[in-house]
DNA sequence: GAGAGCCTGGCG
DNA sequence: CGCCAGGCTCTC
């Protein structure tokens, strides 16, 4: 479910409600966001620690814990991390995890479908977490080098759509984006990574960037089940070209929008803005 | 590369 | 009932 803005508008509703405030009481109430640790030690651990500040890398979100401790949490598919005030969060069920804070925030953990995961741990979580410690560059970064990513891509020769939502080469980008980066680049989700001109990359990366940068103002994008850091629907769903709109007429050029799988994951697309003909 | 698996719930 | 889903890992 969320992707690199779902993931940021999460983090930037947190962020001001957890930074300096002191974790007085954690409850972990499905084993199975845990990976490696039990409940009753993760709360332990977790308690009486103060959040200095979160973070995100790609999809992950880091809280940063006084010690050089951290609590890395992946929302994968279903999760969803909010804060409500502790007056108002008497009586929540089906969480997989909350936290109350001293400064009378709650923190809630909630996940439909259990894929969701809590780390914990110092500096050696970064080399743990397989996801995490090859992660390739953030796209919304002012740094980002696009022309090292580009080249990457032209060296293979799956398809680009799968090669995007490789996390390795570029952090963040999952379906929704994917698709929607292809369609505004005019680029056809089967192309090889190696039939892609520089000009072709170019213009990915650029658009890339802006649906990104835009979805992150949009709050994100709501099909069903996301939630920022307040608990509330994105709205980035409204401006959607070519994802979940298969038959559809293309908002640009009135055909309709087609659907194939790659990768195990559908991708949507324009047969007549993307084409797939020969030189590839 | 592709496919299965991890889970639950909504939809046709 | 079967299919599908915003992610990621593991096996062939």
């Amino acid at each position: 479910m969320p992707e690199l803005p779902e993931v940021e508008s999460v983090r930037r509703c947190l962020e001001p409600r957890v930074r300096g405030a002191l974790i007085t009481e954690a409850q972990f109430l499905d084993p199975r966001s845990l990976p490696g640790d039990c409940p009753a030690k993760a709360r332990a651990w977790v308690t009486g620690k103060t959040i200095e500040g979160l973070n995100r890398l790609g999809k992950y979100l880091v809280f940063h814990l006084a010690g050089g401790h951290y609590m890395v949490v992946h929302l994968r598919m279903t999760g969803r991390l909010y804060t409500m005030d502790t007056a108002e969060s008497a009586g929540l069920v089906k969480l997989a995890a909350v936290f109350r804070l001293d400064n009378g925030t709650t923190l809630c953990f909630q996940d439909t479908r259990r894929f969701g995961t809590i780390y914990l741990g110092s500096d050696e979580l970064f080399h743990s977490i397989g996801g995490l410690q090859r992660l390739g560059p953030d796209p919304t970064a002012s740094d980002w080098d696009h022309r090292a990513w580009a080249a990457q891509l032209q060296k293979r020769r799956a398809p680009v759509k799968s090669l995007l939502l490789n996390q390795q080469l570029l952090a963040g980008l999952g379906n929704i984006y994917a698709d929607e980066s292809l369609f505004c680049a005019g680029i056809h989700p089967r192309r090889p990574g190696s039939s892609l001109t520089d000009a072709d990359l170019r213009r990915l990366a650029s658009c890339i960037r802006s649906i990104l940068l835009d979805a992150i103002e949009h709050e994100g994008t709501t099909i069903r089940d996301f939630r920022n850091g307040y608990n509330q629907t994105g709205s980035f769903q409204g401006r959607l070209q070519v994802y979940r709109r298969t038959d559809q007429p293309c908002r640009h050029c009135g055909k309709p929008v087609e659907k194939l799988k790659l990768a195990g994951r559908s991708s949507h697309f324009c047969p007549a803005c993307q084409k797939e003909l020969p030189p590839w």
